[in-house]
DNA sequence: GGGTAGTTGCGAACGGCTTGCAACACGGTC
DNA sequence: GACCGTGTTGCAAGCCGTTCGCAACTACCC
């Protein structure tokens, strides 16, 4: 299924912290100690932050990084194609690799997010593309319902 | 974060702003004016509606009604099951008539919201249940992506 | 080491929504 | 009609997640 369109294509060898600080650099940016920091809590091998959580780790190396320099940087990352962020639902957004992106779905009762094989979504995004030429992106949204443990 | 399916199963035959009011009534609720300026709002023959167009609508009959009761009464209004409320995007809530509800499709580059028919999603929904047991609400979520408008 | 453009911290502001509270008014009863 | 209890309201303040303006700063090229 395709991948979101990472605006300057250059994501492909982004697996490390160290290559999207590369990244970033090859784009005009600079190196600093936030950026270095923030790439290292997001390759931290969890795959859900919010920019809280992101916050919180940065700031524990250096405490006075601001939460605005997480949100510009986040943004910064995300033209290059390197995160992504979905809404699960009324909270806060939650940041993912571009390279671990997937759907989620998210129980109105509990409030956890479970991940979605994006094959589930292969006949939608199909019918939606042939019927009506929209082109889904199919990792920015969260599917909300109700979890099987809340069901019973 | 628990928001939930029509808790009380009397929405069946709300389809005028006098029906909804009864509902209201027959629940232990009173008639008020801002309730009664509110449904006149809800049904007023377009079905997408936003708090702060309600609002504007309640106020423009009723300058004072403030925004808060707009809120407790679509919430209220949401318990009884005549009201449902979908998130298109990184805007406001849009509420609709139960009655009326459907699904979205929301380009991210032009906002617009496009209405997508049920069918388009039951593959999906079945997919969901029989895998992860997982019930999803159809309605509530919308659908990002790029139409065919922007595409071109 | 110097210059310059990208980056930062700070604080204030924003939008959308919620809450606490005292005043109020609906609607059943007498 | 007056009375009363409980549901409802306006107001103002507050909350959360996020954005912005700006002067100070600093990474990087020469």
């Amino acid at each position: 299924m395709s991948r979101q369109a990472p605006s300057h294509g250059h994501h492909h060898d982004v697996e490390t912290a160290a290559d999207a600080l590369a990244l970033v650099r090859q784009h005009g940016g600079r190196v600093t100690q936030s950026r270095r920091l923030l790439m290292e809590a997001l390759f931290d091998g969890r795959d859900h932050h919010t920019a809280d959580d992101l916050a919180a780790a940065v700031q524990a190396a250096a405490p006075d990084v601001a939460v605005s320099t997480i949100y510009r940087n986040l943004d910064e990352l995300e033209r290059l194609g390197v995160v992504t962020h979905t809404h699960l639902g009324h909270g806060p957004a939650t940041y993912h690799l571009a390279s671990s992106a997937h759907c989620h779905f998210v129980c109105q009762e509990c409030g956890t997010a479970v991940m979605a094989p994006d094959e589930l979504f292969t006949s939608l995004a199909t019918a939606a593309r042939e019927t009506y030429g929209f082109e889904v992106d199919v990792h920015h949204f969260a599917i909300l319902g109700r979890c099987a443990a809340c069901r019973a």
